[in-house]
DNA sequence: TTGTATGCGTTATCAG
DNA sequence: CTGATAACGCATACAA
């Protein structure tokens, strides 16, 4: 607890400033590329271009040169690389909350996908605000990113074709075309109508469906879905049944409560995404009614959690960690003047114990 | 769908390279430093020295460089501020799954209190592995981040130590002291102490210990909080009723299966995390055992999603925002040359509906 | 208080 | 195939 004002590590830069090119700085620990030429005996300009394979060199050259790297243990510093050669190796990720159980899966299909090709994601954080995400691309953009990945968000998709003008882009959760950006959609629709398919094929014929926020695409492609699975089962569409949430759990639970105070009849709900379904359980389980043997529920993306529900939850499963990497592979084939090709699976169902055929 | 391959973004510099440097880029939006001089009619330094408060500059030339700022739109280019002034205002935070619920919270705080200071943090994750924790490292001092954030992890406290010889660390999870390093605890041993005392004063009397990975030293902390919550009460400690976890659900779900298997009696069980707690959930209920009607159940670290598990699960609070919070101003005080004294709250216990009192 | 000169570590141009 | 040389955009030591 006791320690001193140590001081260890000044602001600014350390001592050995100032110093001549070609002079050692084993003590500093910073081995420059010019060091290792001069150790090599060859100039500046061949170790770059046998680092970044910009050229052909001699054989001999090369391995002095790949000899003297691992002798002085040299590492490209890549704040100078970015500065010289106006690439960083970094991509900027807009995602909207670091902490999202949602993409917290992405994150990690970009994290993997970009780390085996020597990039580094920079995550930052939207929290759904258009303004937020605007400020998030500017600083992306003045730390000088490659390229940048946006998980869907708030943006117009006008702002985002005009930053792909500059950057290449890659976007999910939006059916958008424009120059130098990729986008990268789930089919929203086909994963609601397989939910309500699913509580059809179970002989459900009141069911509710707790949506998401009207604004987000997705929210209107899952409704739709639920519409035209009813519609293909003959069955009309029952304004009652539908409750507006904003994908959080507390508002599943609001929808639900809301739900059974306006006395309407349901035997079975579907919730526009998981962690709405987790309150809708809270809920009906506050009213003493039991899921599945009560009101079969459903809910949509599959989280981690979801296997873990009591009841474990049935749900559409969306490949996050998949669209994550996809995202993350579309991004290195734009950068290398690829036109990415990148497709998402296919919604499949997940049926574990939450539904129960209605008898 | 049919993009041709435009190749809008080579990889590489753009056009309008080797110009020179009064020379106006206008039309590529790169705005730099020395046009803003220019601009305002005052030399580079005077402008670089308003941007950091490095001196002290008349009022004149001072509104003439924020005026000329404002109206060429100039923003610094961190990148060049990195390789020319040592700092990259970027933060390095080892986390050891970038969706991690539980470290999830914790990023959030980083982020949070790093961007108020005009600080972004570069997150990496290790999984839990001490080589590809290192291996971040690396990354991160390559990227010449300035300080690191290390969240727990397998690291030893000898390799954190040295790593702190070069730049700021701050280490949570464990109780350290270094030169240039700053470490934030959290009581692991209260928070058991204070759920297994929870369960005694419900009148529990065999109480199941499902434990972390030995290795972890906030697992051990934990059990010890549980034995000397037992001890206290005068009850013996039976190692029949400790069952070994990884603070995974899965293990949760095991260890409450080999328990019940085992025949031991138990009326209550502590779960050394939240996720454990949520499979032991999941087998009690599979065996048609009811939390809390015939088992009381806690955890520990009260995961978001804790308050909507059915039941609502009682568990140990543990403050993971305010760690990141606490973390990053403790970095950035390390930063200013500062002493940190950042604290952590002491452990609360928080009562949901997973405990009965026993009868 | 302000300007000048120089260098941070790398890549890119151009001449050999 | 290779080596000078000049940027990249900014911060700092030093001079004025």
């Amino acid at each position: 607890m006791a320690r001193s004002s140590t001081n260890k590590h000044p602001v600014g830069k350390a001592a050995g400033r100032r110093r001549g090119a070609g002079e050692a700085a084993a003590a500093s620990g910073t081995v420059t590329l010019g060091m290792v030429a001069a150790a090599a005996g060859v100039s500046p300009s061949t170790v770059s271009r046998i680092l970044n394979g910009t050229a052909v060199v001699s054989e001999d050259k090369r391995t002095a040169v790949d000899d003297a790297i691992a002798r002085l243990g040299f590492v490209p510093n890549p704040v100078a690389r970015g500065l010289a050669g106006g690439r960083t190796l970094s991509i900027g990720v807009v995602t909207q909350a670091i902490d999202s159980p949602f993409y917290g899966g992405a994150l990690r299909g970009i994290e993997e996908q970009l780390g085996r090709a020597g990039y580094s994601p920079l995550f930052v954080s939207g929290h759904w605000n258009a303004t937020e995400e605007a400020r998030c691309i500017d600083t992306l953009r003045s730390r000088r990113v490659d390229g940048i990945i946006v998980l869907t968000g708030r943006l117009s998709d006008a702002a985002l074709a005009d930053c792909a003008r500059h950057l290449p882009v890659v976007v999910t959760g939006r059916k958008l075309t424009a120059p130098g950006l990729y986008a990268l959609h789930f089919d929203n629709f086909e994963g609601g109508r397989l939910a309500t398919h699913h509580l059809l094929s179970q002989g459900h014929r009141q069911i509710a469906f707790i949506s998401g926020e009207p604004r987000h695409p997705d929210a209107k492609e899952r409704l739709r879905g639920y519409r035209a699975a009813l519609e293909a089962a003959g069955l009309p569409f029952d304004p009652a049944l539908v409750m507006p949430g904003n994908y959080t759990e507390d508002s599943g639970r609001m929808a639900v409560e809301r739900l059974l105070d306006s006395r309407v009849a349901f035997t079975a709900a579907f919730a526009a995404n998981d962690q709405m379904a987790y309150g809708a359980a809270l809920a009906l389980h506050r009213r003493h009614l039991h899921v599945p043997g009560d009101i079969s529920l459903v809910g949509f993306d599959d989280l981690q959690s979801s296997v873990y529900t009591i009841p474990p939850l049935s749900t559409v499963h969306h490949p996050v960690f998949e669209l994550g990497q996809q995202a993350a592979i579309a991004m290195l084939q734009l950068l290398a003047g690829e036109t990415p090709t990148a497709q998402l699976p296919a919604p499949r169902f997940i049926v574990r114990e939450s539904t129960r055929a209605l008898s």
